[in-house]
Parts: C-alpha cells; structure tokens; sequence
RNA sequence: GGGCGGUUAGCUCAGCUGGGAGAGCGCCUGCCUUACAAGCAGGAGGUCACUGGUUCGAACCCGGUACCGCCCACCA
C-alpha cells in the first residue's frame, strides 16, 4: 500500500513532484489546443525562439515564465490558448559550435566541403537541439510541444523564400559595393544592430602630407594611419578661412605617392585635429560616403582576413593590421612626416557575436530598405495598434529607430543558414531570383550556380509569428491564432527582432503580428553585472529549479522583475521556495481534517464571511494584475493572501471547527480557488496538491480560473476580524512587553466601550484567549481593578501581571502617546491643514486624537 | 555628443493620481503550541543621494548638483 503523501510528508518535495505531473500534463494532450475558433476569442503567443544552440539562461527563465502565467490563466479561463514553440537555427552561433566540433576531430568546414558541413550541423542538431526545449519542460512552461517548429524546416525555409522573392521584386531587396561591418572573427559581414561600440584608448597620429606645388603640406590627424595607404583625398571644411588657400590643390601622399585632390566638404569639423581630414573611402564609413558624394576612388588596402593586401605595396602587404601599424607610422618616422601624436579615448565597434574589433570594408553585399516597409509599422505602433508595455519609454524608443531606418546589409558569408535564392549564368551572366532553383539559364541554356552566401539569422526570426503557424500555406493555425495576442521580450531585441517583425506582419499578412509586448527586466549578476557566460556571472536556471523547484524560481523571478533591471536575488527564490511548502502544509492540514467534506463557501462565522470575501478582493486583484502585466505584484499579493490572510490568521482562527471536522467545507472551498488563482504562477505545486483534494476532477491546469463575485464582499465581517487582529496583536506584544513567558496564562478582564464592541467581544472571546493564551472574560466596569490597562479596538483590558513590569511598560506608554497627542493637536491646529486638506482626512485626524486621548485617560487613570 | 533610467532599512527591491515609509532576506528576543523550524509569536532598524522651490502638507511635482547604469550616435 502507498503512503499517504498528506501524513507522511511534512515538506514539499519538488524533485518528486514535477516530473510526475510534467507528465500528466504532456499525456493529457492540453497544451495541444485544436486549431479551431477565431484569434479574438482565442489565445495566442509565439515563443521568442531560443537557438538551438542554447541553453537555458535567467532571461528564458523568466520570459518563460511570464509567457507561461499569461497562457495557463487564458486556458484556464476556458479560451484555446496556444503557446507555439520552436527553435531558430542561430546562423553563427551555431556554425561556429560545430567548426569547434570539427576542430577537435583536426578537420574544418573546408575540408569537409559544404555540403558534408550542413549534414553536419543538421546531425549536430538531432543530438543537442531538443535540450533547451527540454529545459523549458522543466521551467513548467506550457507550450504546445506537438507543434514545434524550426527556423530550417522545409516549410519554413519556403516562407523565407517566398518572402525574399517578393521582397526582391518589389525592389527592396538590392545588391551593391557598399560599406559594411566586417567581421574578422566569424568571417562574415554583419548589420549594424550587431555592432557594439566600446571605448578604446588609441594613439591620435598627425602626419604630413606634402603639397604638389612643393610649398608646405597639410596637416592630418588619424588613429589609423595603416589605413593612408588607400588615400584618395584630403577634404577640410568649406568655410575654414584657415584651409580656403588650400581647396582645389594636390597633396602627394607619402609613402605610396598617389596625387590626393583637396577637396571642400562640410562634414569636415574644423575644431577638430587639425581640421584637415584624409579620405580613405575604401575603409571608413564616413570617407565613404564623402568618396561617392565626391565621386572618389575607391580603393582597398585591407583584405577581408584582417590582412593589409597587395594594394597596400611590397614594403605592408600581407602584415596583420596592428603589425602594419607600426610598420606605417616608423616609415613616416623615417621620413619625419609624423608632427606628434597624442593619446586618443574614441569609441571603436567590435563584433557582438566573436568580440573581434569590426573592420569597415567595402563589400559586395545584399542590402534590404526598409523605410517604406518601416511607414505601416510606424502607423500600427502609433495607433497603439501595437501597444509596448510600460508605453514609456519604449514606445518612443522603438518608433525613434523605425524612423531613421539604413538600409540592412542581410548576407552573410557562412555555411549555415538560409542560402540566399539567387541564381547567376556565369555564360550570359542573367540573375535569376526564385523561390526554388531553376535548372539551367533561360536565355542560353547555360549552368547556373547559386549565390553561396546566406540570410542573416534575423531575416528569417522576423517571420516567426506568422511562419510558426505554417505561413505561407493557409493553415487552421494561422486562422486560428494570428495574429498573437502577446510577446514578451528584453529590450535588446526591440530592434533587432521586435520592429522587424512588426514590419513584415503587415508586409505579408496585412495584420499586426502581436498585440501587447511587454519589455521584461533584465535579471542581473546579485554584484550587479551582467549575467554572462564569458564573465562567469551567469546563474544557470536548471540548477535553480533542480535546488529549490521551478515553482520556486518561477516566483522569485516573477518577485524580482519590474520594469527595472534587478540583481538576481536568490532569497526571492528561497521566498518561493518556502511559499510551495507552506501552500503544501497547510493543504495538508485542511485535507486531513476534511476527508468527507464537500468544497463550499459556507460562510458560518465571521471569519468565514471574511476569508471568502478577502477572497474575491485577491481573486480580481490577481486577474487585474496578470492582466496588466504587473506579475510582480500579483506574486507578492498572492503570498500575502495565502500566508497571512488564509495560513497565520484564518486557518489559526478556525483550527477548533477544523478538528472538531464542522469548518472543513468554507477551509477547502478557499483552499481550491487560491490553488486555481495560484495555478498560472506555480503550476506543479498547485496541481499536486489538487490531486490529493477529495472530489476533484480532472486536471487544475484546465480547470476554470476563479471569478471574483462582489455579492461575497463583507465589509462588516473583514471589520470584525480585523479587529480580533489587532486585538490579538495587542495583547500579545503587551505579554512581550512586560516579560510574561510564551507559555504562562495571563488573568485579563475586558471592558468594553459601547455594546457593539461588546457583542463582538463576546462571540471573538475563546478565539482570542486562545491565540493570546490569556484567561480572558468579560467583566463589569464596576468590578475590582487589575494590575494594569492594555487598550483594545473599542475596549480596554485589565490584566494580571507584575506590578514592576508593568509600570516600566506604563511609563513608556505614556510617553509615546503624549508625542502622538501632541503631533496630532499640532496638525489640527494648523489653520492651513484644517480648511485646505479633504475633511475627510481632518475627521480622521479628530478621531485619532480623541482616540490616544482615551487610552491615556485608561493608563493614567 | 544626444537621450533615458536609477539613488528608499545592513542586503535585494516595492511604494498607483502628493495626506503619518513597505516586503523578502539578514539581525535581536521568546517558542519543537498535534499543518509547516523551509515554522510560530514579538521586536529593533530609514535626515527616502544632496540642494533650492511649489504646497496647509513632498519619497512622490518643478529647477539644479553629485555618483551609478543603459540605449542611441557618421568628428578623423
């Protein structure tokens, strides 16, 4: 025979419980909604996809969990609602795991040829690529696993070609020589959202460049002098009085001896340097555009391995750039052509994803425009149409960047990933673009071969709300569930991802792809740094719920997250941690005194009529907040409701009834409903402990969610109950305060004040006596006095004690009410607060007066 | 260079439209009270960064200062 969980165990066990009802879940097939109904009355949200490549970390953790809270509530409350899950093939990252794979093995990617490295990676992707899907298991996130997708399935590569086409066609998508971010370390171009730009000490050189007419030189300053040798020009400002002479004339540049037009353009500053500046188009973006505006060569010095090349001349080609450096500025030291140089603090790009320093080249690339895709975007978040949560400031942010869109440099020079569908005739040299490979050249017959280069990673991610759900095929998904109700995101990927596929939603689908996007905290290192693999300070989710629970991280994280970036704070998830076990607890005291017991909100006592009406006030503030995003709240108002209200005050209140086995039914029926309303926060406890309730049926993951009922407030009873609260509290300090032992009784007479107090008084009077463990009764005024007074709500007590103590306690007393006397008589005898503040508030200081009044009438007496 | 955010208890953070400062952890005291010691009861602890101002009243609104952080950025 088994055990019995509810006697057996006192503390909650996580590791025993969550895969046990993983399962349950996954073999009732509810995180499998039928694709059926209409978006309005469904519910949707398409998973940030994770990279295969991925593992785990904070920032999924706690998406996960938000996206999870918002699902499990919506399919509680009866709707279809559909988390779509699936994982993006993560171009370079995945690429360069794979070649470190290789490289243990003494191979590479070229040695193996294309097409063997695909199948590769595609191997590599069977072994490992389901882990993270794995761990999203354990987080309890409830996805639909029945429908995961890839950002490489054959049909989504299908949407990523269609959309390449028509975006080609439409004349968006061009190629061009243009300036791009290279990127030593992967090999690759990357877009300028995937450059970030750091500090740098440099050294500022100025150099001479002697002038033809053999009369002087011009002065220029830079911190890459490697890059001289692909000079074309020298340009100053046209309005610099001090350079005007100089417009028009040839400056021969040293070392290679090109003839270098001086030319006028305003971008120049002349404060800065020396207000001279050599254009070397071929290598710095801003040359570059001043080169096509001027209509300059073009030229290249530095190859796309980091190497200076032929162009460069005998004496530098092949030398790595810091060696070219100084190789550079000593052959101008030779010729004295360096006038000083001084250190220079700039800020200098480096490559987001190797770290390596970027090297601006001119490249051959393929460019997408997005300023008239970016119009109907910008319209959609305008109109709230998508509505970014906390609107400020993200709603400005993000429509900021979409108006000041460049064009996206979208290839990439990597094996892995969306091979762009573009065919070239090498013979009659005709471009064809086509979602699928034509078979030979349509004008001559000739072979034709394909672009070798593929998409960047994101132009495929930006597809995904809608290419998830099996755009572009017309399926019951799409028709269902798009557009999502929902994204959450960290604001690192507004741009990168968010604006982007706000953009190719209406584009392809003509509709907003999402609703609300609610921009999450970044969870930091507890010293305050960034979580990150490289700097050792990231805090592995799995471990954390391996520990404590998912239940307990999914709390301390929803705690800890605002719209601030916080340091994550592992007593938050111990704070989680120990709410699963008191839930669990006090579930197993109401169980086991409430085996024969029908769930109902009785409502035989005022703590009854208390408890269920704090109840619906939990249940719409919880639903309220979920709503609104404020997850943090709803978690620290929940665990306030279960903890003090129903554990330390109700449960405490009503444990006689409980054993006597007469109070059970109004204990089990706020039981149910908190485990439902607690349910989209913490699934595996609350659905353990649902298991174990008497007469439960099928799965609380899919039972309806609680619905506040106004008819069930009691003012009247939260009154009387907040005042056996503070009576309690009074008397038990009181017993502090004088030194009386936890366990000793304490003789105590209570007088009351009026007769309704008196009335309360009495029917309150056992529960109290019992919470306080004082010998309580009611008494006369009239009868003999105690030893001392302890003011109540309505009423005053006399106790019993040592005399001594009981003075000391008196005098301090007498003390603190004197001060809140005088404040409080000082307030009301400010004219201004008197005629000026809400009279509401002027009585409630009246009745705070006459109050301490009173009680320093009682212990003076 | 431009923009944004932060500064509240020892620590990590809440604090909605201005009316006597809150939580969790930590700390102190007392309790193994038959749901829970991952617990119970009680308690201490804060010139709300600084500085002017508005107001009867400011953590909250306005102006400035200091420090910390983030985003954007085509001055070599």
């Amino acid at each position: 025979m088994a055990e019995d969980p509810l006697t057996e165990r006192t503390r909650y066990d996580p590791t025993e419980v969550e895969p046990r009802v993983l399962s349950e879940w996954l073999e009732a097939g509810i995180f499998h909604p039928e694709a059926e109904g209409t978006p309005d009355e469904n519910f949707s949200i398409a998973v940030p996809p994770p990279n295969v490549t991925g593992e785990l970390h904070m920032g999924h953790a706690l998406n996960g969990t938000l996206q999870d809270v918002l699902t499990r509530m919506r399919r509680m409350q009866g709707r279809r609602a559909l988390w779509a899950l699936g994982t993006d093939h993560a171009g370079i990252a995945t690429q360069m795991v794979v070649e470190r794979a290789l490289a243990r093995e003494d191979t590479s990617r070229e040695q193996l040829g294309r097409e063997a490295f695909e199948a590769r990676v595609w191997e590599w992707r069977e072994q490992y690529g389901s882990r993270i899907v794995e761990q999203y298991k354990r987080l309890g996130a409830s996805c639909d696993y029945e429908r995961e997708r890839f950002t490489m399935d054959d049909r989504y590569v299908r949407a990523v070609m269609k959309v390449f086409k028509a975006l080609y066609d439409k004349g968006y998508i061009y190629r061009d020589y243009y300036m791009v971010n290279w990127d030593p370390g992967s090999g690759s171009a990357i877009s300028d959202l995937e450059v970030e730009h750091r500090d740098v000490e440099d050294t500022l050189y100025y150099v001479d460049y002697p002038l033809e007419s053999g009369e002087g030189h011009v002065t220029v300053a830079t911190v890459r002098p490697e890059t001289m040798l692909a000079d074309v020009a020298v340009a100053v400002n046209p309005d610099d009085p001090r350079h005007a002479a100089l417009i028009g004339q040839t400056a021969i540049l040293p070392l290679a001896g090109r003839r270098l037009p001086i030319i006028a353009d305003s971008y120049v500053d002349p404060e800065f340097g020396t207000g001279a500046l050599k254009i070397t188009p071929g290598h710095d973006p801003h040359d570059f555009e001043i080169g096509r505006r001027h209509g300059l060569e073009e030229i290249s010095v530095i190859g796309e391995d980091g190497r200076m090349n032929a162009a460069a001349g005998e004496r530098f080609a092949w030398l790595p750039l810091a060696e070219a450096r100084e190789a550079v500025a000593a052959a101008l030291d030779e010729l004295r052509a360096i006038r000083k140089r001084e250190p220079y603090e700039h800020s200098v790009g480096y490559s987001h994803r190797s770290g390596v320093r970027i090297e601006p080249l001119i490249s051959l690339q393929w460019f997408l425009r997005m300023d008239e895709l970016a119009r109907p975007a910008i319209e959609a978040v305008e109109a709230d149409h998508v509505r970014l949560v906390p609107s400020d400031p993200w709603k400005r942010v993000l429509l900021d960047w979409m108006r000041n869109l460049r064009p996206w440099c979208i290839s990439r020079q990597l094996w892995w990933g969306h091979r762009i569908p573009v065919w070239y005739c090498d013979a009659c040299e005709e471009t064809y673009v086509a979602e699928t490979a034509p078979d030979r050249c349509g004008l001559c017959d000739g072979v034709i071969r394909q672009e070798v280069d593929v998409l960047d990673t994101w132009f495929s991610s930006q597809l995904w709300p809608f290419a998830v759900l099996g755009w572009p095929d017309d399926t019951p998904e799409l028709r269902a569930f798009y557009p999502t109700d929902f994204l959450t995101t960290a604001r690192e990927i507004l741009y990168l991802w968010v604006a982007r596929m706000i953009m190719m939603g209406l584009e392809f689908t003509g509709e907003v792809p999402f609703q609300d996007v609610y921009v999450h905290s970044v969870i930091l290192a507890p010293d305050g740094r960034r979580m990150s693999k490289s700097l050792g300070t990231g805090i592995d989710p799995v471990e954390a719920i391996s520990e404590h629970g998912a239940d307990a991280l999914r709390f301390g994280l929803m705690a800890m997250s605002s719209s601030q970036d916080v340091r994550y704070s592992v007593a938050r998830v111990e704070q989680g941690r120990d709410l699963a076990n008191k839930l669990w607890n006090a579930s197993r005291l109401v169980l086991m005194n409430a085996r024969d017991v029908e769930a109902a909100p009785r409502r035989e006592t005022p703590e009854d009529r208390w408890i269920v009406s704090r109840l619906q006030r939990v249940v719409a503030e919880t639903t309220d907040r979920i709503e609104a995003y404020d997850f943090s709240r709803a978690a620290l108002e929940l665990y306030a409701f279960l903890w003090s209200d129903y554990c330390d005050w109700y449960l405490e209140i009503a444990k006689p009834r409980l054993y006597e086995g007469t109070g059970a039914a109004t204990a089990l029926h706020v039981l149910e409903e908190t485990l439902a309303l607690l349910h989209p926060l913490m699934p595996f406890v609350t659905e353990e402990i649902y298991s174990l309730v008497p007469g439960h049926e099928g799965l609380l993951a899919v039972r309806r969610f609680p619905v506040a009922d106004e008819g069930l407030i009691d003012d009247h009873a939260e009154r009387e109950v907040e005042t056996v609260k503070e009576t309690t509290q009074r008397l038990r300090r009181y017993r502090d305060d004088v030194g009386v032992p936890a366990g000793a009784r304490i003789g105590a007479r209570l007088l009351a004040g009026d007769a309704e107090h008196r009335a309360l008084y009495e029917r309150a009077l056992p529960t109290i006596a019992r919470l306080t463990r004082f010998d309580l009764r009611i008494a006369d005024p009239d009868g003999p006095l105690g030893d001392a007074t302890v003011a109540i709500p309505g009423a005053t007590v006399e106790v019993q004690v040592d005399a001594e103590a009981a003075r000391a306690r008196r005098t301090e007393q007498v003390a603190s009410l004197r001060q809140e006397i005088e404040r409080s008589e000082g307030k009301l005898a400010n004219a201004g607060f008197v005629e000026k503040a809400p009279p509401e508030l002027v009585q409630q200081e009246r009745d705070k007066l006459a109050r301490y009044r009173r009680e320093l009438d009682d212990l003076e007496g």
